[in-house]
DNA sequence: TTAAATTTTTAGGCAAGACTAAACAATTTT
DNA sequence: AAAATTGTTTAGTCTTGCCTAAAAATTTAA
């Protein structure tokens, strides 16, 4: 049964590891959980006895088979409370990481499962990421882009954010963005990559910063029905 | 902030408190957290430098008032969880004890208050025990009486268990009884104190045991409504 | 009222997990 | 290629919480 801190320390891993390839650097990993890079040193080579890393001394570390069972358990439980959070409990999206954080280290297989079937078997947690299965692997999930790589003139829907730390969340409710929100991008600005866009519900532009731009998963809108009458037969 | 550790000492002393009035003996509390009365003794040291016991030394603890709304506030979330997993997950009354005592020391106020509402403000949890309310102290009960010490020939209805461990609930699943069974005392036997009981969906008699009579609470239930006509003027 | 039994505390260890400071390895810079 | 910088590990210490074994206090029995 792993601890507290090593479930932390999985999760951190795991995180880490996704986009970039390879081996996962100690400080890194230290700086994730909040912890000098010494006693991060010092629990990979727990981690590594135990068989959850595997551990290249002064190169870093890569989740075993095993570990990343352990880690996607969590990464399940953590978006599963979330999900319940916002759904039921009322709370913000900007609100519940923090509390979630604490609630996915109860270890209940059946609790779990149960919450699961309780909230409808969500795939996507609050802020648009993919909630892992019962098997550890994600449920699928539509096909997306990064709103700063999206063409011009389509019709957009967000659909989740990047990295969603609760200051970027709150960003986007000042701007008035959140999942579901339509959007056009109008024009893209070749300086520095910021976009002028156009939302469905309001009449100005808006100008959003790369910053923005590089966290926010779109995916093209269904488009509105468009009735099409045969050419030579107009309705009266 | 309490450790999870901690937490449970507090939990377990004000358990042991109640009933039993003074100080609360060492090993006693060693016993109900699992641990060694070396163990115990150490953790009570702590506890009086935080200020949350009064330790006389050789003499036992009890609760400050600081401790009191520790624990207080730990059978809070214990209840109100116990209350979520059976009214919303579907758990059994018998399953929910052990869960709950992992899911009690999740730390977030606003958590607790949003659930609380969430369940509709309840006053007992699913084995009929009080839930304190945020203040810290219980909400009003009803009145209730041991079935070991009810009067014969009344229409009884089960509230709750005293001290209800699992195996005392699948017992009670046994013999048919759950919260909310309705019976009549129909005999008393002096030799070992058991019940022969009627129950009112049930044909036969049934004896019951001391050691079962003496752990559930009772109450008399509502009489069904007579309907009484005046002597002098019958229905047609 | 001593002696025996019980309960509680102290003493001394151990493991997990954190820290600082210092040593060591790898990578950049010059 | 040597020097400086950066990143990682080791060494030594601290706290929490647990343990066993032994000492001290209290209670019970003779």
């Amino acid at each position: 049964m792993p601890t507290v801190s090593v479930e932390n320390y999985l999760k951190a891993i795991l995180h880490l590891e996704e986009g970039e390839e390879g081996r996962v650097s100690t400080t890194a990993i230290a700086e994730k959980v909040g912890a000098t890079p010494a006693s991060a040193s010092a629990m990979m080579s727990r981690l590594g006895d135990r068989g959850w890393v595997e551990h290249e001394r002064y190169y870093g570390v890569s989740l075993t088979e095993k570990g990343q069972r352990i880690a996607m358990e969590i990464l399940r439980r953590h978006r599963l409370w979330e999900r319940f959070l916002v759904d039921h409990l009322g709370f913000e999206w900007d609100q519940v990481h923090e509390i979630a954080e604490e609630l996915e280290h109860v270890d209940s297989r059946e609790l779990v499962n149960r919450l699961d079937a309780f909230l409808g078997f969500p795939k996507l947690d609050p802020h648009g990421d993919a909630i892992p299965g019962p098997n550890g692997r994600f449920r699928s999930v539509a096909a997306r882009t990064l709103l700063a790589e999206a063409p011009r003139n389509l019709d957009l829907v967000v659909v989740g954010v990047v990295d969603g730390g609760d200051a970027f969340l709150r960003h986007l409710g000042v701007l008035g963005i959140e999942l579901g929100s339509r959007l056009t991008v109008m024009e893209r600005h070749s300086f520095d990559g910021s976009l002028h866009v156009r939302f469905a519900d309001v009449d100005e532009l808006q100008l959003l910063a790369p910053s923005v731009c590089a966290r926010l998963w779109v995916d093209q809108s269904n488009p509105a029905p468009v009735i099409v009458f045969p050419e030579n037969d107009p309705p009266s």
